[in-house]
RNA sequence: GGGCCGGUAGCUCAGGUGGUUAGAGCGCACGCCUGAUAAGCGUGAGGUCGCAAGUUCAACUCUUGCUCGGCCCA
């Protein structure tokens, strides 16, 4: 703007009124965050919030435990970030929504770490007493929670902090002993067999994460089983053969699996020694060429034609066990990619061979023991060595041996390579071994149904958002084995059993176990010792009639049971049972969610759960999955550091979290800029709401339309958000919010009104009007926006009420529905597209430097004029209407203090009429 | 290998029961404003709706196959 020096233009700033804030546009959330954070603390806010919700409606959400072990991760803060979103909009609906978080503190991996601990120092783990271990693992668990516990915290989690569950606690312990018992007690407990991963070294059982494979080779053998009976005439006295790599195993053999799709060849050796034999079509050649001879076929034979076929073992001679006939079994898991298309069974040594096993009646024999050797009254090679020493299964080994001797090996050779399990730990062979372990029968018949049925309907009557989770959980029960509870570790609930060594039956005694969970309530899991086993017997039983079980529980039986010791037991007494909402990953549908189900219905008839709201996981920036190996892990422990927990929160509500998600560099960046957005929304608000009071409040009625169309669209919005947040639909409710921000307010109402804002007076009834509908809308955006920005907004309401209580004890604003016109939409919808199609003119002047400022714009359209000052609306110096659709650049003069062109203004920097009365009224 | 799920503009997301030129916000480009100013306003360019067949008068929407990615299993 030039000036001339003779008629000097006065400068009118001083008297519009300019938005006034000590807001700042820069967030600083890094350092601001933890200063919030404490204020909230040093007021108890948690314990503060249940005061004032007491007695009103309640919505429990159920935490889930994360387990005690390592910093939190992304996964963590998603899920977390979505269980405080919905506590918060649940007491912003004004009910009473407590929050209880919790740790799963016992198993394997914290186990692990212990160890480790004691390798460093050069202990050994099996000379520490198992009650020191324990007590180990139990602070090392104690540890984590604590950490974790603290970056949550940062999160901005509102949680009872002071009192979270761990399952580590006495009372879980014994709740979790208590709910095993109730499974015992009503018959819904059985030791069974199943094969394991089993070290001979360790002489102990292993999960799979400590398992790792390694290439060897092994000893291959052929063996031949005569067969003695068959539907098929041809095939008697034929020879069925099995091909392994763990002749170790031949000894405890008890059946043989074809396919039944498979196409076998009865054949002889071109060199014929007299014998026949079955194998698979496919597998002749490469059976040929390990006798060192060709096979000439004789006959076809179809896989499931074989059914009803007995062999008998190579060392039938051996008489008891070895004389008994096999049967060939049809297997779906037989191939001929390998061997001869038939398959040795031994059900203790392989998980198709007792499941397949099991289905026919026959059942393991346990003749291996821990230290991998055969038990030593085991008629053949009894004591000799251990089955993973490879001189025990080396062609020239015993095995091989005596089935040469007996006829029964074709072929052996120690050649074959391929790849096998190992420990992790100690780099040895491992096997699969069954052993005894503790189950519950999913199909087993009881007064109110079986298990499965109870879980299945408990599944049909539970809400699954999103839906398709319903799927999932239905066809994992529907499908999933018996539930074995026992694990042969220490760091865990026992299950304190005791089994009568005469009937194999475990007692059942309502005495003993009052007295066992007292004693675990006591003094925890190290209740379960020799030392204490009489004392729960009591003068009743003789400990020596008894073997005390001391297997300990799968942890997910101790996730299962939080609902038990933490929604019902009575010690958060704000809590109750069942729970609203279960909320965690979606692989928590075979996890916890399962577990919580089926331990509930065993117990309680019923799922602990209304509703299960489930998330999908958070890949990295291209949509692959988070790896410390690949390096694009992200750290919400930086994030916070570097951006600030509300960013990371808003991140968390704006991706579709039901389904897998990204996030990284520019995702971020993007969450950035709605920030601030959002943030400079606050800002305008604050500013431009400086000095308001009631006193300047105007009643609805008496408001311009634009007011009364802004009323409308946050009636309107309101109630889409109450939708959003009864369908945990976070992703709308944030999109709502930022659109209304950037579209309604920011792009229109507040542009219109920047005008009347500044220069209007005072005390004009539009601007009163306009600052009313500001401060309405203050009051409802910040509270959408606190379980969001639990920050922000906590400073934005500080910044305009520094002396009241958090935002975040506020209630859902007061949001009138009678604000809906739907006639008044209708109207102001045309008028703004209207509006659109001016700026679209209009633009082309612009871009001409015809015009800098729309106001300098006269507008011409071929409309209606109706009752609103459509100047006003599209901000130009005037609009005619009944015309042809056009802009012209105004010949009026520019007010010098609200610079609209007007034709009252005389000459430019004069004032227009309103402002020469807003200026001269002062 | 099996079960379940997903792939729409650079980014984040909308697109009942198949039906005119596929939408929004952000970002980007360009222009304006300089009294929300590391802010605000406007205009515009961006998509063979993962790929390929099929059903249909008509498919982003239905079917099949493939591919990429994910969770859970084996």
């Amino acid at each position: 703007m030039t000036e001339t020096p003779d008629s000097p233009k006065q400068d009118y700033r001083d008297s519009v009124f300019l938005p006034k804030t000590d807001f700042p546009m820069k967030a600083g959330l890094p350092q601001k965050e933890p200063g919030i954070l404490k204020r909230w603390q040093a007021q108890d806010f948690y314990a503060e919030l249940r005061n004032r919700r007491r007695g009103r409606e309640k919505f429990i959400l159920h935490d889930g435990p994360p387990y005690a072990n390592g910093d939190m991760h992304i996964g963590h803060a998603l899920n977390h970030i979505l269980k405080d979103m919905v506590v918060r909009t649940q007491t912003l609906l004004g009910k009473d929504a407590p929050y209880v978080p919790g740790w799963d503190c016992h198993g394997l991996p914290i186990e692990w770490k212990v160890e480790e601990q004691y390798r460093k120092k050069k202990r050994n783990k099996d000379e520490v007493p198992a009650q020191e271990f324990r007590a180990e693992c139990r602070a090392y668990a104690q540890n984590w929670v604590d950490t974790q516990r603290e970056q949550l915290k940062r999160l901005g989690i509102n949680a009872d902090w002071d009192n979270p569950y761990l399952t580590m606690d006495f009372q879980a312990e014994a709740t979790i002993v208590s709910e095993l018992l109730k499974f015992a007690e009503s018959g819904q407990l059985y030791r069974g067999a199943k094969p394991v991963m089993w070290s001979p070294v360790e002489k102990t059982a292993l999960a799979e994460a400590e398992i790792e494979y390694e290439d060897i080779t092994s000893t291959q053998i052929d063996v031949a089983f005569e067969i003695i009976e068959s539907p098929i005439d041809a095939l008697k006295g034929a020879y069925a053969v099995i091909w392994t790599t763990t002749p170790w195993t031949i000894p405890v053999n008890q059946a043989i699996a074809y396919g039944p799709d498979v196409e076998y060849r009865i054949c002889r050796k071109r060199q014929d020694d007299g014998r026949q034999y079955i194998v698979g079509l496919e597998l002749l050649g490469a059976f040929g060429a390990r006798l060192g001879d060709e096979l000439v076929p004789l006959k076809a034979i179809k896989g499931s034609d074989l059914a009803g076929t007995m062999v008998r073992h190579p060392m039938h001679a051996l008489g008891g066990f070895f004389a008994k006939p096999r049967p060939m079994l049809a297997g779906d898991f037989v191939t001929t990619d390998s061997g001869t298309g038939l398959v040795h069974m031994a059900p203790d040594h392989g998980e198709d061979d007792f499941d397949l096993c099991k289905a026919n009646g026959i059942e393991p024999l346990f003749a291996v023991e821990g230290d991998g050797k055969y038990r030593a009254d085991w008629l053949w090679l009894g004591g000799e060595g251990s089955v993973i020493n490879p001189k025990f299964n080396a062609p020239d080994g015993p095995i091989c041996a005596a089935l040469h001797e007996a006829g029964g090996l074709l072929a052996a050779s120690a050649d074959y390579k391929h790849s096998y399990p190992h420990s992790w730990r100690s780099k040895a062979k491992v096997i699969y071994r069954c052993t005894p372990q503790w189950f519950v029968p999913m199909d087993k018949a009881s007064a109110d149904g079986a298990l499965r049925e109870k879980a299945m309907t408990a599944i049909s009557q539970t809400r699954w958002v999103p839906e398709k989770g319903q799927n999932r959980i239905t066809a994992m029960v529907e499908g999933r084995p018996d539930w074995v509870l026992s694990r042969q570790r220490a760091w865990g609930v026992p299950i304190t059993l005791f089994v009568d060594r005469k009937s194999g039956q475990y007692l059942c005694d309502a005495g003993v176990n009052a007295r066992i969970i007292a004693g675990v309530r006591e003094m925890g899991v190290d209740a379960w010792s020799d030392e204490r086993a009489q004392a729960y017997l009591g003068s009743d039983y003789a400990l020596a009639d008894y073997e005390r079980v001391t297997d300990i529980l799968d942890v997910w039986f101790d996730s299962g049971c939080t609902h038990a010791f933490v929604l019902e037991s009575g010690r958060w007494p704000d809590l109750s049972w069942p729970a609203d909402l279960y909320l965690e990953g979606s692989d928590q549908h075979r996890g916890w969610f399962q577990s919580s189900l089926l331990q509930s219905c065993g117990t309680r008839g019923r799922a602990p759960y209304n509703a299960v709201l489930t998330h999908g996981f958070t890949m990295d920036q291209k949509g692959m999955k988070m790896s410390k190996s690949l390096g694009n892990t992200i750290n919400p422990l930086d994030l916070m550091r570097d951006n600030g927990a509300d960013i990371l929160r808003l991140w968390a509500l704006t991706v579709d979290f039901t389904e897998d998600h990204r996030i990284g560099k520019e995702i971020l960046a993007g969450v950035s800029d709605q920030y601030r957005k959002l943030r400079n929304t606050f800002r305008y608000l604050l500013g431009a709401l400086d000095g308001f009071s009631d006193a300047e409040k105007v009643a609805v009625t008496d408001m311009p339309e634009l007011e009364r169309y802004m009323l409308h669209l946050l009636a309107d919005m309101d109630a889409k958000l109450k939708t959003a947040v009864n369908d945990f639909d976070f992703n709308s409710y944030v999109r709502l919010l930022t659109e209304f921000c950037n579209e309604d307010l920011s792009a229109f109402f507040f542009d219109i009104r920047k005008d009347c804002l500044y220069c209007d007076a005072a005390t004009d009834p539009k601007r009163m009007a306009y600052r009313t509908v500001l401060d309405t809308l203050f009051h409802a955006l910040v509270r959408y926006a606190a379980p969001v920005l639990v920050f922000t907004s906590e400073e934005v309401w500080q910044t305009r009420f520094p002396d009241a209580d958090s935002v975040h004890f506020s209630e859902w604003p007061d949001v009138n529905a009678g604000w809906i016109d739907a006639k008044l939409s209708e109207n102001w919808l045309s008028i703004r597209g209207s509006r659109m199609l001016a700026n679209e003119v209009i633009e082309p002047m612009r871009r001409n430097k015809e015009i800098g400022s729309s106001l300098e714009v006269e507008y011409s359209y071929n409309g209606d004029p109706g009752e609103v000052d459509l100047a006003e609306i599209f901000i130009v110096s005037a609009v005619h209407h009944g015309r042809e659709t056009s802009a012209v650049k105004t010949t009026n003069h520019k007010c010098g203090r609200c610079w609209r062109h007007l034709p009252q203004v005389v000459e430019d920097g004069a004032l227009c009429g309103r402002c020469a009365d807003v200026v001269g009224g002062e």
